[in-house]
DNA sequence: TTCCTATCTTGACATACTTCGAAACAGTGG
DNA sequence: CCACTGTTTCGAAGTATGTCAAGATAGGAA
């Protein structure tokens, strides 16, 4: 077995080669990406992120998807930290969660590229 | 909190934000994020990561699945783009693909954390 | 050479989860 | 009350995950 060839140079890729991603972290961690795994709500994310706040009226209309499935993609995106939402009167207003994008950023990021 | 303050930061939250993510982008790099998406190949990607290069035979044990599985799980992560291996005599040995972990680190990055 | 073993991938299959729309429900305001 | 917005529930269709068995490739022994 060639364990002895290949030498440990942990840390020189990313975060998530330093990040110790045990069984819990994967656990906690993954829905985060599962989340952004999907087109339509990779798109909502950006587009929730593209502005202060953001309607869920304004965001149907780009897909052609019915108001319920949006509804899931957005509910999904919510339950993973990614974005939170609020009633105000007849709307509802989504924002998205800086911290959460930044520390999935922040896990893959290469301070040192190789 | 004076909502003006706030107002219409667009592109100060994060990459996500400014980039064109049409259907087409969406298609393109959400695999990417499905492919992390799972903890089994999150922890996966985490140890090739750690490694300039790791074998197949040295990922398998730390896992309580099948080898056609962790098989399966590399191969959604080759077609992914975020790793690439090569077979060296009896042995398959994967290692990360920085520039693909960086692009998605990118967009997701907050350069103006607000 | 031929046979055998080890490593890894592929194929076939059962089970479980995702996705999506139709209908029903809940909250708001005229 | 009614109209409007958005969410939830339910079921059908599609997709993913995991195991077992078989195939492909490499290398050593007889």
């Amino acid at each position: 077995m060639p364990k002895e060839l290949s030498v440990r140079v942990v840390g020189e890729c990313c975060q998530l080669a330093t990040t110790t991603m045990d069984d819990a972290a994967a656990a906690r961690i993954a829905p985060m990406f599962k989340a952004l795994g999907d087109p339509v709500r990779l798109r909502l994310a950006a587009m929730i992120a593209a502005q202060d706040e953001i309607c869920v009226c304004d965001l149907t209309p780009h897909f052609a998807l019915s108001g319920p499935t949006i509804s899931h993609h957005l509910k999904i995106l919510r339950e993973a930290g990614l974005v939170d939402c609020e009633r105000r009167g007849t709307w509802v207003h989504y924002w998205i969660q800086p911290a959460a994008l930044q520390s999935l950023s922040t896990l893959l990021q290469a301070p040192i590229p190789r």
